[in-house]
Parts: C-alpha cells; sequence; structure tokens
DNA sequence: CTTAGTGCAAAGCTTTTGCACTGCA
DNA sequence: TGCAGTGCAAAAGCTTTGCACTAAG
C-alpha cells in the first residue's frame, strides 16, 4: 500500500518531522499485516529481519507517533498484551470496527457494524453525553475452538 | 452490603480458602464505593485507613481472587490504570453494563442497555462464534465539559 | 550545518514471586 | 497444629528516558 506510505510521508513533513528509513520500515510492517493485531515485539522482530540495527524504542516511539497521527490503532484484548493494527483510512468505517476474541486459542478477528449509532443518540438526548468513539469486545469460542470441544 | 460479604465468606469456604480480615477489609472498600472505579492504589490506600499493616501484594492477591470468584470487574480505561468495580450480582445485569468516558475530565459513568444481544445472534449464525461476554466503552465529552467549553 | 531521530543502557512503573512468619480453621 | 495467607523485598516485565552519535533536510 505505497498509498498509505505517501500519507505518512505528508503527514511527516507537514509536522515538521524527518522521514528515516525505521519510521517506513515499522509503518511497512504495519501495513503488510492489517489483520495480524501485533505486540511491539512482534512488530520489532518483524522489523528487524529489513532493518536489523533497530532498537525496541524507535519501535516504541514510532508506534507513540503513527498512534497520534491516527495511522495506527492501539488494541487492548485484556490478554496481557497490547496490540497494534493499522488504522482503517476511512474514519467512518473505522469506527465500526470492532473485535471477536476467542478464550479459549485467543484468536482475534474484526466485524463491522454500525451497532452503536442509535445508542448513541439516545445517550446524547438523555444524559448530554457526546460520543466521539468506541470500542466493543466481544469474548466468547470461536466456532473451531467449540467443534474441538465435541 | 452485609449480603456481598457474606456470599464470599461463603464463596471462598466453598473453595477451601480462608476468611481473613484482609480480605474482608478489601472486599469492603469496593463495596462501600461501588461506581468509583478504584485503582489498586486507591485500594490499596483506602484498605490501609482500616488495616495501616497491609501490604500491597495483598491487594493485588485478593483482587485477582475476587476477580476470579466474579465478584470484582476488571476496566481498563486506556488512561494508563487498570481500575475494578464491585460487580452486579446479577450475571445478566452485569452483562448489560457499560461505560461512559469524558476524554476532557476522564470521569466515567456507566450505563445499562442489552444493546449487543441482536449482534451477538447475528454473529453466532453467520460465523459460528459464540458470546459469552462483551465490553463497551464509549469515549466523548459529558455535558459539564461541553458547556465550560461554550 | 543543524537538530530531529536513533541505539543503547539505565531508570521507572506496575505487577508478580520467593520466603520466612502469622493466624485461621 | 498445619497449611493457606501475609508482609516484605527482590525480581520481572514492559515502557520511557538520558545521552552521545547519526543522518535527514
Amino acid at each position: 500500500m505505497p498509498e498509505t506510505q505517501d500519507k505518512f510521508k505528508v503527514l511527516l513533513r507537514e509536522h515538521g518531522l524527518k522521514v528515516t528509513n525505521q519510521r517506513i520500515a515499522i509503518l511497512q510492517v504495519l501495513n503488510t499485516r492489517p489483520n495480524e493485531h501485533l505486540t511491539v515485539d512482534e512488530i520489532y522482530d518483524y522489523v528487524k529481519e529489513d532493518y536489523p540495527d533497530i532498537g525496541l524504542a524507535t519501535v516504541y516511539r514510532t508506534i507513540l507517533l503513527l498512534t497520534d497521527l491516527n495511522l495506527v490503532e492501539k488494541l487492548n484484548l485484556e490478554d496481557g498484551y497490547v496490540r497494534y493494527e493499522i488504522g482503517d483510512k476511512d474514519r467512518d468505517k473505522a469506527h465500526r470496527h470492532h473485535h471477536l476474541i476467542c478464550l479459549e486459542c485467543g484468536s482475534i478477528s474484526s466485524f463491522q457494524d454500525d451497532l452503536l449509532e442509535n445508542l448513541e443518540n439516545k445517550i446524547f438526548s438523555s444524559i448530554g453525553f457526546k460520543v466521539e468513539d468506541h470500542e466493543v469486545k466481544l469474548f466468547g469460542r470461536c466456532r473451531k475452538c467449540r467443534n474441538n470441544a465435541d
């Protein structure tokens, strides 16, 4: 996805930040693995394949940067690992992007649904809280694990 | 709420665990502050008022125990603190218990809604994932903060 | 050239663990 | 009395930070 890379370069320059090989390499890793929900260590390992001298601190700093620029989303699945995934370029789609977490095998999948729109309107009119973002996590058992249990 | 305390004592004994002053004191703190979403440090400080010699490790161990016994719920609001609150004794109600987090003042409020039932059925029939629990967090601005901004 | 970015190692935090002691059952 | 529970301090993770060096603009 060179378009994300270009967007990234533009964003960096707009903010007076430098375009470095390390930053591009990290974005590349996240970009080529859109549905893997990577931990920092996993990102670090993947990036080292292309860029063996990179330091873990740079990975942390770059991920923070990417998150601030809204190119990457942080994910906490309560499994003890903090994960990151490339964000959807379409802000509205990202807003409808939720996660299914299997309690048995730990697999993570995503689904899209605008299920919360009504609720958010209801909350606004009843207590005046204006919802700007939301996070929905569904925990359970995936088909495979349920079949294995039989 | 002596009923929760009694339930707790019964649960402990059922599991062959001992009823100690420390455990009761920690449950008491959570019980008397049902809507405060306390961090471990806050719990530790409150318990020390009644029980000054308690160790932080005991607080961690007891909270883990309470969570395992489903008396306490863990909450991660992405604000850098892990929080705990007393769980609803009614399992179904707990399942419909969600959080509103104000991005400006950090206030946390709860609301109840069974909004996800349809969705969960839909997910089960389409991909065979059986949802057993869910977590919904809504981020935005509370009425007070929106008014202050004007 | 200038200074943001980087790698490394050290420091900081939260949470967990090992061990000798305490107190519930 | 016996063993689960506790307090303390050390260890273990993960993440951040300070500093001298490197490289982007």
